[in-house]
DNA sequence: TAGTATGTTTGTATCGATCCAGAAAGGTCA
DNA sequence: TGACCTTTCTGGATCGATACAAACATACTA
């Protein structure tokens, strides 16, 4: 049953079926009720979705890039970002699709072979790039086909439409806290990862931040341990933090550049029998629900995680008024995770 | 710059361009890489999808219905569920479609008037189906448009495609475990909630099973309140559990057909002084994260959620080897949650 | 009564690919 | 050498709609 077979049957063209479905205006409510109520009797679903797509041009969906498929769900931070984006989609009746993007930060596949990029195929009518290690080429296979891009975190890309936050700023005031709390031996746990990280602009922005403050305190960035944390399973990430910790001249203050790495550390301090934050101070960063997981909660440093995704699909959809590239402001929030460095 | 243009710059069919992305087997390799380099070189992304689906059928990526959009990320039991979607999806290359299905359990738009319902236009190759009150409808439409469709959780709906789980086998372990406990006042917290529930189906299979047991235990129903309490705030949720546990014949057990029902009514009880299970046994379902987010950890009824994903993909995808309509297994788990009644 | 709006309906061109039957070229083998 | 395959490539038909301009009524104005 397609458009073509209904005019038929009812006598009228292509085009005015068509404006049924489309342009109520453009014919008399009697025809048009004719029409849709005949399309309710034969079974007609209206117009072919694909057909549709190819002649309009729309699609009437929205595409999210992420390193993994799974990150999108399991990131307790990234879900309060897809509620803002699903809030402004389900407002407009836009279809939010995931688009698997291989491997975690890995390259494309090289079009020669195998399988076809599902970024090249992805059924959209723009999409919001999540900062990652081959932002550049995935972002001019999206040039390429000429679809809408919001870049979300990192840093702008070109005069790309942008959201980000002030992840420098956050960085900055998160080691500034712990400076003035007296801290002098300190250790971050980054948001990158050996292989070139998922978010990789994220955690340069962080940690440039960090940097800021530790010169600003005269404190040489050398002497300050930076380890690449993310993605690893819980028995690396142990290990990873008690090498840290061991040893007499061990940090008294971790700065972790995401909520879980924070946890995580307080969890494996606590094992070790360190008092958080009488023997050691961790600071977080975004405020997910992560920051209320341990015991003490976590100081770490807001962000809007929905306003942003709000906002990114309002600029996806054309909305500049807060600008084509957008830095949210940030926010430390004090909590018990840190204190007074030991004496 | 479409196929087209790029088969006359080459001098080559339109059809080898084609085969040159589609059908690596049909042409020769030295010309195939000239068609590709050339397609690099002028910026051609590949053959355009919309087309290539209007052509082929095909889409690539495959829709997830449920109540409302936010519901697919804020659940947590839901999560898991998509756990399972993501890994298959990820390894076929499809993408995931969320398609906003109006407000929750609400009726689908007319047709005659708005926006065309998401269900109608989306582009998917297949669907999910979460049963929900208007599940005849929207199975309607999809099959009007003749579209595969799995029909997750709740009851068959002739003979689609089918993945749940035994509701009723684990409504009636959960309430035969607080039985067996000598529990005799029990009070019911179900899915459902006034305006016909976001999952009907679910909430009338745990409720069989639930008045199964009393029904062996010798208990009329009628002694037993249920009340739907399903996407309630904070506010009404406390006063409906207040309600509850109020007066001196107050239930002694609570059968809660989700880990957060059961959550919240730990929680309330603590409020008012009760001690779980001392004074208060409360039993959840699912057990998801939330089943151990309360002090003491819930006793529930385990479903494998990642499972049912998988396979509701695969099922979807055409693989019916488990059967087309598959009820999985349940488990009662039992934790801190529950006791033996007080004298 | 002609002239002008206003509101409906129609036809033609077009969107950008894939499918499939078959032509051309090159190879094998008795 | 000629019959018969293979491999490689081509062309026309087709997927199912929407856009846009033009045609047709009908009513209203002058």
């Amino acid at each position: 049953m397609t458009l073509q077979t209904l005019a038929a049957r009812l006598g009228v063209s292509r085009s005015t079926v068509s404006n049924a479905f489309n342009r109520p205006d453009q014919l008399s409510d009697a025809l048009r009720t004719r029409i849709l109520d005949a399309a309710d009797q034969l079974g007609y679903a209206g117009p072919d979705p694909a057909a549709r797509s190819l002649r309009s041009g729309r699609v009437g969906a929205i595409g999210l890039v992420q390193a993994t498929l799974r990150y999108v769900i399991e990131d307790a931070a990234n879900r309060l970002f897809l509620d803002g984006v699903v809030d402004v989609c389900e407002q407009e009746g836009l279809a939010i699709v995931l688009i698997p993007a291989g491997p975690g930060g890995g390259p494309l596949p090289d079009g020669h072979h195998g399988r076809p990029d599902a970024l090249r195929t992805a059924l959209v009518d723009g999409v919001i790039l999540h900062c990652s290690a081959n932002l550049a080429e995935r972002r001019r296979v999206l040039a390429d086909r000429r679809l809408p891009v919001v870049i979300l975190d990192g840093q702008p890309l070109g005069d790309d439409l942008f959201v980000g936050v002030d992840d420098e700023g956050g960085g900055a005031a998160a080691a500034g806290h712990v400076l003035a709390l007296g801290h002098r031996r300190l250790a971050v746990l980054s948001l990158d990862r050996a292989g070139g990280g998922m978010r990789a602009g994220v955690a340069q922005g962080r940690q440039r931040g960090y940097d800021r403050a530790l010169a600003a305190a005269g404190i040489p960035a050398s002497d300050v341990p930076v380890r690449p944390a993310a993605g690893l399973d819980v028995t690396e990430f142990t290990a990873l933090v008690r090498g840290l910790l061991a040893g007499a001249d061990r940090p008294t203050a971790i700065l972790a550049m995401s909520d879980e790495l924070a946890a995580g550390a307080v969890r494996v301090a606590h094992a070790m029998g360190l008092r958080v934050p009488h023997d050691l101070s961790v600071v977080g960063f975004d405020d997910s629900a992560t920051a209320f997981a341990v015991e003490p909660p976590l100081t770490t440093v807001r962000q809007d995680f929905t306003r942003k995704g709000r906002l990114a699909v309002r600029m996806l959809l054309g909305d500049v008024s807060e600008g084509r590239q957008v830095v949210l402001p940030v926010e430390l929030v004090v909590r018990g995770s840190t204190g007074p460095a030991p004496a």
